[in-house]
DNA sequence: TAAATCTTTATAAAATCTTTATACTCTGGT
DNA sequence: ACCAGAGTATAAAGATTTTATAAAGATTTA
């Protein structure tokens, strides 16, 4: 059979910890524990583990913060485990992405019955969280891009569009999906603001903006992300 | 674009399935209801919803049983909402193959939100086939059509066209039918268009131009496109 | 407040669509 | 076989739409 599942706990209470190292481990999955949200980012993605519990009452970041910036790249599932029982925090948390939300103190036969069903619906691809082309590469856990090993400086808005770009490669994307995806709903029809987006993402990551290989035009549609 | 998801509820309570009625239809799903377990079971079959909201205490047959039952051959995903909240219902359940487990009285937009996560996992409506004819092939999803293996540069009109044709393979269509399609109801009778960018067509995707393959012209009723 | 970033505006360039002009092809009748 | 005429093909000019880019103005951030 499969070597059994590896699961990432991301929780500063050392007690929570304990007990679920104990209770994951008998019932035979493999567990490794982060007590912040950077320890955390940085094992999700040096292990790759196959589920991530994650506590959103981190000592140094927002939890619903960490957990949107892992769902840039990580596609396992992630269950959350926390004290803050608010319905707005469990909307803001499924819809950012997270498979589960459960309030501590939790059940653990519940945990674990859940831990069973977010495994089950695994989706089997998931992206690298560094990925390359041409002599740019783009890290998901750290939001850097370099171009030729230099940091490049890019907004927040550059690096979302950049973002759904790589996301994408090869794929039309319409501008309307484009808008959507970047500035929200409302500005699906604001195509202007993704020509000035587009045109400065090409002056830094272009070799010759003017000739584009990366970010090629569809006129009439929208943009096609390509590496090669 | 995409027709709303369809949700089916299960549940014996009226004052439930009103409740969820509105709340569901006014967040632009569309619903059907079932009152007992036999009426569900043969509602999943006929309409195949997208998703199911599963009552466990309904009055003819256990909800586990329905559950395990329905999971012999229906994948979408199955939420149960019920006053049972012991854990061992919880875990039952979801053994079983529920995707989530809420109990009664819930809080709306967490089901919604629960709603979401549970349809966002649901294996993507496999995207359509990527068409192939002689050397040039058509991906739908990507919207990118290669000849050769090469990506060949369409405008709009042209990809709207050549969809057109490949979607309706081996059928004559009348000038006025492509006309319609292509430009619209209004310039039925610019023929002339037609023939520019069939003539555009033909320079782009026939091995010999002068002796097209696959756009055939019927003369004084319109064209039709062979795969062969 | 200054610096950085985002939003608008303006305009030139490029791509695409529409129209025109002309040549070609096919068909049926003689 | 030839011709007339309707329908078709194609290039290319003209018109329109779409795109790229700089830069000014507005807003946000540190």
């Amino acid at each position: 059979m499969n070597k059994s599942a590896q699961i990432l706990v991301i929780d500063d209470e050392s007690q929570i910890r304990k007990l679920l190292e104990i209770t994951l481990n008998s019932n035979d999955y493999r567990t490794i524990f982060a007590v912040d949200a950077k320890e955390g980012m940085s094992m999700v993605a040096n292990y790759q583990p196959d589920l991530v519990i994650l506590d959103l009452g981190l000592p140094d970041e927002d939890g619903q913060e960490v957990l949107k910036r892992l769902r840039e790249w990580y596609t396992n599932p992630i269950i959350i485990l926390t004290v803050k029982s608010a319905e707005e925090e469990i909307v803001k948390a499924l819809d950012s992405g997270a498979n589960d939300y459960l309030t501590k103190p939790f059940r653990t036969q519940e945990l674990l019955a859940r831990i069973r069903t977010a495994l089950r619906n695994l989706a089997p691809n998931d992206s690298e969280p560094i990925i390359e082309f041409g002599t740019v590469s783009m890290d998901f856990t750290s939001r850097i891009v370099r171009l030729n090993n230099e940091i490049l400086k890019l907004t927040t808005t550059e690096y979302n569009l950049l973002s759904i770009f790589v996301k994408n490669e090869g794929r039309v994307l319409t501008h309307q999906y484009l808008l959507k995806q970047v500035w929200g709903n409302n500005y699906a029809d604001q195509t202007q603001y993704l020509r000035v987006f587009v045109a400065q993402l090409r002056k830094k990551i272009e070799e010759d903006p003017n000739h584009p290989k990366f970010i090629i035009t569809e006129s009439g549609v929208g943009y096609r992300f390509n590496t090669s």
